[in-house]
DNA sequence: ACGACTTTGTGCGTTCGTTCACAAGGGCTT
DNA sequence: AAGCCCTTGTGAACGAACGCACAAAGTCGT
């Protein structure tokens, strides 16, 4: 191992591909999970196994960084914890607020995969006034009046929203008008944001709604196993 | 509007794109929503625009299900969102159980979006014994030890995994022994499943860490304007 | 010092997904 | 009944992503 590698300026091709970028925080989180398992050194193939990826996609989207293994070798598991953080901007510290403070914003104000891995919860914000002043997690709910001063105050650029469908859109225009230019949505409505602003949606009826249409297939298959059969 | 409609053996092409079906759950929403406006007819144009997508792929899509539109005119919502509906499978019960009543456990426990799509949470399960017996949104919290037995007397196959991330492939294991065929994993861990067991995951670290990627790249680009100057 | 061995980084063929653009087809008006 | 207009459904071009397989390149043993 030598002592002084070369500090790339960020992402060398300027372009990294939206699928690599997608798999990125699986590998950091792999990684970590190695490094404290005391692992010093790994090749692609272990690491691959561990996020559970080809290893050949794996070693593609880490050249995408730049050359960080060593061939013959692998690679050297801190060294690579910094650099795929580095590229995911984890290096930072990244404010966020939460708006909707019902069930899923009180979890995610709760979670801690959030707090410890960069993100910081700025600012708690709930249209309900009888929330107002409310600890969660040590952090007072603030009403949504206060919205856009908080966002300057914290200076935040990420927004999270937890708010009910019907006023999901309203808020997010709210949000980017105050200068938020990331948002992940947990309202099941696909928003409308204008260019240079990105959206990232979770939708958890969607995701079992996926899993019934692949169960239903499961069920129907078994029902009728002669179906290819032919004479 | 003719009155009978020839009824497909679901999916006609006994292959329909994993994209598309992704895709499908949006679509029924954009639907339901319609509908409940009181839009009768619509155009893939409208549709996409709902949907916030391509009109030519939301037809393609759509075009995996069987040819359900009029030339001319547009798609049958109500006919559209039953076609939709089936082809997902939304038109049977889904008993679903949920492996760990944490703070997202709780929150998956009572939100509407599950229960009011053909979803039905069975039954709660936590492997901390002094939640057992308690009561979420009127469902009570079932000792671990009792898994095997819920899944087999409620016949589900569908699993929420909302465990620690220490835990989760053990649970998987246990799951997967037990009958369950579809795991839906909010643990940050890639879990390990035979063939024949669909897993889907939503990682809600993931999803801010890939907005804080595109963040970083937006200020980045501010700050050195002329990147792409030359000469 | 050299050769055998290991593992990276990548060129290339393939598969999957998206989008364009238009022919086919149904309704509506005259 | 005939033609116009509208929208679907899809062929085909394009592009993104995947994975194989191998040359390049480094390590380790002798």
């Amino acid at each position: 191992m030598s002592g002084s590698r070369v500090e790339r300026p960020l992402a060398r091709g300027r372009g990294i591909p939206e699928a690599t970028v997608a798999r990125l925080p699986l590998y950091h989180r792999s990684l970590v999970a190695l490094r404290e398992r005391g692992v010093t050194t790994v090749s692609s193939e272990e690491l691959a196994a561990a996020a559970g990826v080809n290893s050949a996609k794996l070693r593609k989207d880490l050249s995408h960084l730049g050359s960080y293994g060593t061939r013959g070798v692998g690679y050297d598991v801190d060294y690579l914890v910094y650099q795929v953080a580095r590229e995911l901007g984890l290096t930072q510290d990244w404010p966020v607020v939460i708006v909707g403070v019902g069930n899923l914003g009180h979890a995610l104000a709760n979670y801690d995969g959030f707090t410890s891995r960069g993100f910081r919860v700025a600012a708690l914000v709930d249209n309900d006034e009888a929330l107002a002043g409310e600890l969660v997690n040590g952090l007072p709910v603030h009403p949504l009046a206060e919205l856009e001063q908080l966002i300057a105050e914290h200076h935040v650029s990420i927004a999270v929203v937890a708010a009910p469908a019907q006023v999901a859109q309203d808020l997010c225009d709210r949000l980017v008008a105050a200068g938020i230019t990331s948002v992940l949505n947990f309202a099941p409505v696909p928003l409308q944001v204008p260019e240079g602003v990105d959206v990232r949606k979770v939708d958890l009826a969607s995701e079992l709604q996926i899993l019934a249409f692949h169960e239903q297939r499961k069920q129907m298959s078994s029902l009728t196993p002669r179906t290819e059969a032919a004479g």
